[in-house]
DNA sequence: GCGGTTTGTTGTACGGATGAACTATTGCCG
DNA sequence: CGGCAATAGTTCATCCGTACAACAAACCGC
């Protein structure tokens, strides 16, 4: 009766995107490849006193034949993503091993920022050295974006040249930004800090065919804190103007949605406080952000962070009052967030970071009243490990991190 | 120099469990049959308009050969997880197509609960069909465990062996709980309301080699409304004398460390607000629990639900003012839900499926205001769809999820 | 009833892991 | 100093599961 006997498209049944896709035989050989790449990486860095596995330590840990492993870790080898050193006559009997470590000076990745007061590049290598480092300091609230991005972008170019030449290959890059960025899109909505809104970051960077992903600030610095020693999950709070957060569970960070998670800073802590720039009242960011500490301590909301911390080592009664009412707040909200959450370690970056030493006992206090599995789990606050510009550390150990997990890709 | 030559053991440098185990041949089969399982599945139940998938669908929709598909399939059918349906002959050219649907009847997931209020026994094949369900109301707060648990383990005794009389396959069972549960264990830290604590549920229920494992109720509810047509996330919110939740990210349950997130119940919404049982002060649960509403309605504590539905119908503005502010309450703690966590859909259960009407736009009005994301997000609250008891379903649905997930072990 | 069409099956080829040899290189001990 | 035990890494035949292509089966329309 139809008409047109065209081919009707058929309404199948299966969905389209059911699941993940078929594995056929490669698929098997490059799971293998990255479980023996993680298998080395993830010996490499915190326990330095262990020697490196070798070919048969990686095939024992993985469960894969002496034989197969092999095979994989001459692919490795061959696409430099994996060194040997000389073997090292061991004081056992047999022939000695092959030490296997992270290639370095080979591949690396890339991180980007732009913040309010400066903009920077790093590049890391596989071993996870720094093989480029360049910060700008800057003025960037209220700036233009496709100006500051430009500068970025062109920073970002003469390292990969600089790099290139040297005979590395760059995998990637990830840029941080203050703002709520679209984990899926990667476009940024809005960043209020610089006063940026509804544009498309990587397309103003301007690095050709370079893969860049963008990403929040707070969410890649808390990254970089797996480069040290921390639990598989834990909460990265990052102090600054506005406080922000990200969720790492199992190593890796927890993105439902488009990412737009941890907005700690907009936890009401009294609903009959002071009004916050977001239209609501008592915030947490209006008791525990850098400008409400600043202030309550007596102290010019420019003031360098140093400024404080002097203060408070001077016995400045009113400082040290601020410093405890500010963890308060933070502890109150924190509450909330492991309760949410059921993640029980709290990392504290940002400027928070230095000032660690007399915020803690106060938010440990008011976690250990308000979490509910308190009596039942080990609540941990520490201050962050990762250094200046977590960020940028954290974006290019991100890069590396997809390398591995899928090294065929870079073979 | 060591007196004993036995083997030392060495520091390889790998860490054990360092990522997922080798993948040999069969995983790669394990893989495909888990996907086409998947693709039969998740076409089956909502669309219920359209003909389920043959082989020729499946093998399109997920990558694989027919040749493949084939023989998989069949492997399905010979375990009894899937059945072929007569060939119907469609209107199109061609030999007609064998429709894949879940098998009915054959294998069953068993979903236990213990409440307040009642326990029961539900079963479900992997059609989603109903195939026993036992209730029995009772009074269990501060109830003897090993009692209620032995009875409900005689109920699904019970169940176990007329269900296998029938020759059906009972693939294991989760007992749902209200209180703190160990996801990694199992085991019970506390449960309020029964005035239970540290304890060993599986053990107490006596089902001998039926594999048991315990859930909270929120979170095994949460499940249930996987069956019908959600975004893929979700925050379920369950309201009854306390407040749980369950947090749904791409169709399975957020579950970090040992899963006990969502007290959403425990939320501060004024500091300066009433006492809570926890110790804190102005918990939502003193604003939005079943008894603070019962209360704000001038209602006695022990009345049905029904009776506040009847007041609010008689147009007592007492009553639905009650729920209005118990609504903008909930809309405060969701807010930080939702900030915290990135997913933007609520999803009302327990008591708040059936007041939902008088809840909704209190609660969208306060996350309308206090959600960062809102301008860029469509933000979501709904009533729960999976009937009543929904742990029971949410349980066994997660049992029998299991079972598509590892179609091998049950070959 | 015959070509066209779609479904499902059969046989061959290929890629990748395995396990059992085998070679390589050391320490230990007589 | 030479044989032996021990450990690391490699080689080769075999097995297993998927792909590819050809084929059989069952329908449509004309």
């Amino acid at each position: 009766m139809t008409p047109t006997p065209t081919t009707t498209p058929r309404t199948t049944g299966v969905p389209p995107g059911a699941g993940s896709s078929a594995s056929r035989q490669h698929t098997l050989r490059e799971r293998n490849l990255r479980l023996v790449a993680r298998a080395i990486y993830e010996a490499a860095p915190p326990p330095s006193g262990t020697t490196p596995p070798s070919r048969a330590d990686v095939a024992a840990a993985t469960g894969l034949t002496r034989a197969t492993v092999s095979t994989l870790v001459d692919h490795l080898v061959a696409a430099r993503l994996v060194a040997e050193l000389a073997p090292t006559s061991s004081q056992r009997a047999g022939r000695p091993a092959v030490p296997l470590v992270p290639a370095r000076r080979t591949v690396v990745g890339l991180g980007l920022e732009v913040n309010v007061d400066y903009l920077g590049v790093r590049a890391l290598d596989l071993a996870g050295d720094v093989v480029a480092d360049a910060v700008e300091r800057g003025a960037f609230h209220d700036s233009d974006p496709a100006g500051v991005l430009g500068r970025l972008g062109a920073l970002a170019a003469d390292v990969v040249t600089r790099l290139e030449a040297e005979g590395m290959r760059v995998a990637g890059a990830r840029l941080a930004l203050p703002g709520l960025v679209d984990a899926r899109t990667g476009e940024l909505e809005v960043a209020p800090n610089l006063g940026w809104s509804s544009l498309d970051p990587v397309g103003l960077l301007g690095l050709g065919a370079l893969p860049v992903h963008v990403a929040n600030e707070a969410k890649l610095a808390a990254l970089a804190e797996l480069a040290g020693e921390v639990p598989p999950s834990f909460l990265y709070v990052s102090g600054d103007v506005g406080i922000g957060a990200g969720i790492v569970v199992d190593r890796s960070l927890f993105l439902a949605e488009r990412g737009w998670n941890g907005e700690v800073g907009h936890v009401v802590v009294d609903p009959a406080g002071p009004r916050c720039s977001c239209g609501a009242r008592g915030c947490l960011e209006q008791y525990a952000g850098k400008e409400a500490v600043l202030r309550a301590a007596g102290l010019p909301l420019d003031a360098p962070l140093g400024a404080l911390v002097a203060a408070i080592e001077a016995d400045d009664d009113g400082a040290r009052d601020a410093l405890h009412r500010a963890g308060r707040a933070l502890g109150s909200a924190l509450a909330d967030f492991v309760n949410l959450t059921g993640v029980s370690t709290v990392v504290l970056g940002g400027v928070y970071t230095e000032l660690e030493p007399w915020l803690r006992d106060a938010v440990l206090a008011v976690l250990r009243e308000r979490v509910l599995a308190a009596p039942f789990v080990e609540l941990d606050v520490r201050a962050a490990r990762a250094g200046q510009h977590a960020a940028l550390s954290g974006g290019a150990r991100e890069v590396l991190r997809e390398v591995v997990a899928d090294p065929v890709a870079w073979g």
